[in-house]
DNA sequence: GTTTATGCAAATTCTTTGCAATACT
DNA sequence: AGTATTGCAAAGAATTTGCATAAAC
C-alpha cells in the first residue's frame, strides 16, 4: 500500500509521471514542500501550473494535507495512517518548523490533547504548529 | 491602556491617523484581518504599502501576532494581555476558523495544554488553529 | 476513442522595495 | 529642525485560468 502507484489507485487517479515523482518525494522526505521546492527537486522538469493542479488534486482526494507554518508559501505533507478522502478524513495535524533550517517536519507521534472550546464552536478540524528549533539545529 | 493612543506610546510609535485607525479596528472587531479586509474597512483612503508596513510595525513591536489560517492572506490580530514586545512575547495563540463565514477570531481564553515533543525538538512558539463551525454559523 | 492531465501564455492576487513628499514630536 | 511615516510607481512572488496538445485508460 506504500507506493505511488496504489495510493494514486486507491483514489482513482490516474498514474502519471508527475503525480507519481511528487508522491515518491513526499514519501522519501518526511517534510512539508511547497510548490517551489518541488519544482526544484524535479530539476524544473514539469511544469509549475501543473505542480499546483495536483497538490490541489491530492488535496482533494485526501492524499496531502495543507500545512500552515506561517512562511511565505504553502506547503503541503502526505497523509499518514487513516487518512481517507473527504469525509472520514483524518483531521488532526500536528506540525513542528525550524526557525533556523526553515523546514518544516510532520510529528505524527503526537497527538493534539482535548481542548474545551467556548460554547457553541464545532471544531472539524485541529492544526497544531510548533515552532522553534529543531534537533538538528540545536546541535 | 486600553486605547489607540498609549498602546502606540508604550511602545514608542508616532501615533499617525492610520496605526490609531487599525488598531481601532482591531480593538472593535475580534477577529483576524489581512490587508486586503483592513483596506475595505478603511475605505481605500489608505495605501496598501502603508498598511502592510503598519502590520510589520505592529508585529515587531508585539501588538500583533500573525494567524495562521490556511486561508490566501496573511492574517493579524491584536495581542492581549502579556503581550510585549521582542523577548518576553506571549507566545500560545489559539484561533478559530469559521469554514461558513470565513471568519478567523482568538479565543483568548482557551490555553494549550502541553504536550510532549519528541526528543530534541524545542518550542519556542505554539499555534493552535481549529476550523468548523462557529456559533452564529451552526445555528 | 474518450476522458483526463499537461504545458504554455497570460492574468490575478499578495507582498516588498525605492524614493520623494509629508506628518509627527 | 530632524526623524519617522506615508503615498506612488514599480518590481517580485505566489497562485489561478483558458486553451490547445499529449498521455492514460
Amino acid at each position: 500500500m506504500a507506493n505511488p502507484g496504489s495510493l494514486l489507485r486507491s483514489r482513482s487517479l490516474r498514474k502519471t509521471q508527475v503525480r507519481t515523482s511528487i508522491l515518491q518525494l513526499m514519501m522519501e522526505n518526511k517534510i512539508a514542500m511547497s510548490e517551489r521546492e518541488l519544482e526544484k527537486l524535479l530539476n524544473n522538469q514539469c511544469d509549475r501550473v501543473t505542480i499546483y493542479r495536483t497538490l490541489h488534486t491530492f488535496l482533494e482526494k485526501g492524499l496531502v494535507h495543507k500545512v500552515l507554518d506561517g512562511q511565505g508559501s504553502t506547503k503541503y505533507a502526505l497523509c499518514h495512517h487513516d487518512c481517507s478522502a473527504e469525509g472520514e478524513h483524518h483531521h488532526d495535524h500536528v506540525h513542528f518548523r525550524c526557525t533556523h533550517c526553515e523546514e518544516t517536519t510532520c510529528l505524527e507521534h503526537v497527538s493534539i490533547p482535548h481542548v474545551n472550546l467556548p460554547q457553541g464552536y464545532q471544531a472539524a478540524e485541529v492544526n497544531l504548529l510548533f515552532e522553534g528549533l529543531c534537533p538538528k539545529c540545536r546541535q
